[in-house]
DNA sequence: TCTGGGGTCCTGCCTCGT
DNA sequence: TCTGACGAGGCAGGACCC
């Protein structure tokens, strides 16, 4: 296993037992902030928070000095600058950290083809195969935080061990620029003292329910019985802990990944109570969703909306289609049709969208679509409710209007908008 | 203090067809 | 014809992840 190398990182040794595994969990360092110093560098060194400045934003990520006041990904950028009034605030760029994790992910690519990417900043890979040509585990390890740090000049951290769970949890031991060797025949004195909460899977809610039955740590969910773990947090993730504190994990690493659903949504700067503004920005929403289904080349069975109050009570409603769909006009009205059946007539933050059930197109939908005229639709929508209210929310919505790929300054890339 | 946006998965309840 | 059991699928809500 690993140890401290004097400057407080978790790096195993030159030589490290890795008799057993064949999996490595790559994470980024800070990825979002490490990419904004990349691009400025005038920002190294200072504590950074990446997130939108006004409204009610939250903190995407944060530098390593951010970090050290308690600012925390998630957590309100309010609260962020109360913890850390010298941070410097960065507006994320979410199209370049798609770059950069390109170049990242072609650097695993060329290591192994077994790459199975987890996020924009993490994956796992499987060099079980590729050891005659790299060398063992540990030493494919190394080379990756090498190449990592010479071809992209950032750092990432490895975790490597014999299934995914225990090199996912190695790599966040080693964060950050660590590394962490966990020889199969170690892995369950590894697992053992560690805290319920650092199983990928337990949450605050779960990890709650396990400690108030006085089970705190992997080797005591060894030691429950199904019946204690069932109670405490249900039948299947009760079995899959129990599974996974026995440091079994029989999930591979998987290339492919098929999208289950496709969705949009959106915080307003204030509660809106206007049930025609709100009606105007699902039909925004649903247009989206569709333009990215069209270009996905998928249709729809099942459009599902989510409402949040003032008050952050959210609810959602679904619906099954006739027939499937990626068309913005049918997905929109069938949205507006959930929304027009909420009763509650409280002011409302957030209004989305979502496509579940998706399928290739052309498999038995109607297959039918008009960018143009669905354009034309939306934009006079949103006519009507700028007409009517003018507010800066408004605005906003307009310019995030199109998402099908065309116009010009609607574009939702000209806004950094995908 | 005041909580984003994009997802996946699970659970419980209900309805419907057999 | 009525009734109960049962499975499948739809729906709503929530936990969790990055």
């Amino acid at each position: 296993m690993g140890h401290g190398d004097g400057r407080g990182r978790v790096v195993s040794p030159e030589g490290a037992d890795d008799t057993g595994t064949r999996i490595l969990h790559v994470d980024m360092d800070a990825f979002y902030a490490a990419v904004e110093v990349l691009d400025d560098p005038t920002l190294r060194g200072l504590p950074l928070i990446i997130g939108a400045p006004d409204g009610r934003s939250v903190v995407s990520s944060a530098s390593y000095e951010a970090r050290r006041y308690g600012v925390r990904a998630a957590m309100p950028v309010s609260q962020a600058l109360r913890l850390c009034p010298t941070a410097r605030i960065v507006p994320p760029h979410f199209h370049r950290y798609q770059e950069v994790s390109r170049q990242v992910m072609a650097i695993f690519e060329s290591i192994t083809p077994l790459v199975e990417p987890l996020s924009v900043d993490e994956a796992f890979l499987d060099v079980q195969g590729v050891r005659r040509l790299w060398g063992s585990p540990a030493r494919i390890a190394q080379i990756i935080r090498e190449r990592v740090q010479a071809e992209v000049g950032m750092s990432c951290s490895v975790g490597v061990a014999a299934t995914k769970h225990v090199a996912k949890m190695a790599s966040t031991i080693a964060k950050p620029d660590g590394m962490l060797v966990v020889a199969a025949s170690d892995t369950l004195d590894f697992l053992a003292p560690r805290p319920v909460r650092a199983m990928w899977g337990v949450g605050p809610k779960a990890a709650e329910a396990l400690e108030s039955r006085g089970i705190r740590t992997i080797r005591d969910i060894r030691e429950s019985s199904a019946e204690m773990l069932d109670r405490a947090v249900g039948p299947a993730l009760g079995a899959r802990l129990a599974q996974l504190a026995r440091g079994e994990d029989p999930r591979h690493v998987e290339t492919e990944r098929v999208e289950k659903s496709v969705g949009h949504e959106e915080t307003f700067d204030h509660d809106i109570v206007d049930r025609e503004f709100l009606r105007a920005e699902l039909l925004r929403l649903a247009d989206r969703v569709a333009a990215r289904l069209r270009r996905a080349q998928w249709e729809t069975g099942t459009i599902s909306i989510k409402i949040r109050f003032d008050d952050f009570r959210t609810l959602s409603r679904s619906q099954t289609l006739p027939e499937p769909t990626a068309v913005g006009q049918r997905i929109g009205e069938a949205a507006q049709g959930l929304f027009d059946q909420i009763e509650r007539r409280d002011p409302i933050r957030l209004v989305g969208v979502r496509a579940e059930n998706l399928r290739p197109a052309g498999a038995g939908g109607i297959g039918l679509w008009d960018d143009d005229e669905d354009w034309r639709r939306v934009e006079g929508a949103v006519d009507d409710a700028v007409a009517r209210f003018g507010s800066a929310t408004i605005t906003r919505a307009r310019h995030l209007g199109r998402g099908d790929g065309r116009g010009s300054a609607l574009h939702p890339k000209a806004h950094g908008i995908d």
